[in-house]
DNA sequence: AACTATTTATAAGA
DNA sequence: TTCTTATAAATAGTT
């Protein structure tokens, strides 16, 4: 669910900055099964055509610095995700095996342990979004547009 | 600030789609202004030619039907704009000449009549975004790629 | 840019 | 899926 949710609140933020503000517009996103969205204002086929046209040839090295940082979080998120996956079956594994405890929150060490590394994880994967945007800042991660006459810093 | 906050939050959304679910996303903004701003990933590039590649040469009617609501949307948003914009010089002019009354807010029926004008126009402006989920829903409203071999509304 | 009140987005669960 | 609900984030207005 969080892929789909997260897609439709995006087109509708990208629609809302095209009728607010008159902003043209146009967002492409592939899913993890490689299906293929997209939407635009006035259509995508004519932002991209002027993304396209005005590009620069001459490649931005902040840009690249910003997609080798987003890239690395993106590993980092995965590894969480993975290690979390993990821990969650151990410990599900071993609250079925104590199920007839009286006080089956008594587990032993090992449990403890678990239970921490999971609660850690989780706390990991829900800082995610919020480390984002600092990250962001504190790396001067910023998007900015290929034309090199027209720095785009000043309005973001 | 309306158009470089949502722009930046906008931006943010779609890194975090792209690092949180794997994503490769593509996102083109120009501003009213015309000036280009880009994100994505892997980088916009690799999911524009994979969207250029892959779209259909049959247009969709759907699609059509979308960016048409949208754009009437537009325009009405813009109409409405201006409309306040008029409204609230009148309701100043006038704010103004009565100042030394002991009770300004007892004007004539002419400043009553504008003031409500005024709140109707601003319940408009606010219930903008509010009416586009809704509106989006009633009518219909889907973002879909132009892949007809794979329909995307199940996953919307 | 920072603060705050309000609205919206999100995730988890039913 | 859709709905609910608690929490977190986005937004607009203001300074």
């Amino acid at each position: 669910m969080i892929f789909s949710k997260r897609k439709m609140s995006l087109f509708n933020k990208v629609t809302e900055l095209s009728i607010l503000c008159n902003a043209k517009t146009a967002l492409i996103v592939a899913s993890p099964n490689n299906k293929l969205y997209a939407c635009g204002y006035p259509n995508c086929d004519t932002v991209i055509q002027q993304f396209l046209t005005e590009k620069d040839i001459v490649e931005d090295s902040e840009k690249k610095k910003q997609e080798e940082i987003v890239e690395i979080l993106r590993l980092e998120y995965e590894a969480v995700e993975d290690k979390l996956e993990e821990e969650k079956k151990n410990f599900e594994a071993i609250e079925k095996e104590k199920g007839g405890s009286i006080f089956p929150w008594w587990g032993d060490s090992i449990d403890n342990m678990d239970l921490e590394s999971l609660e850690e994880f989780v706390a990991s994967l829900q800082n995610l979004r919020l480390n984002l945007g600092s990250a962001m800042d504190e790396k001067k991660l910023m998007f900015t547009s290929n034309d090199q006459f027209n720095p785009l810093s000043n309005l973001m």
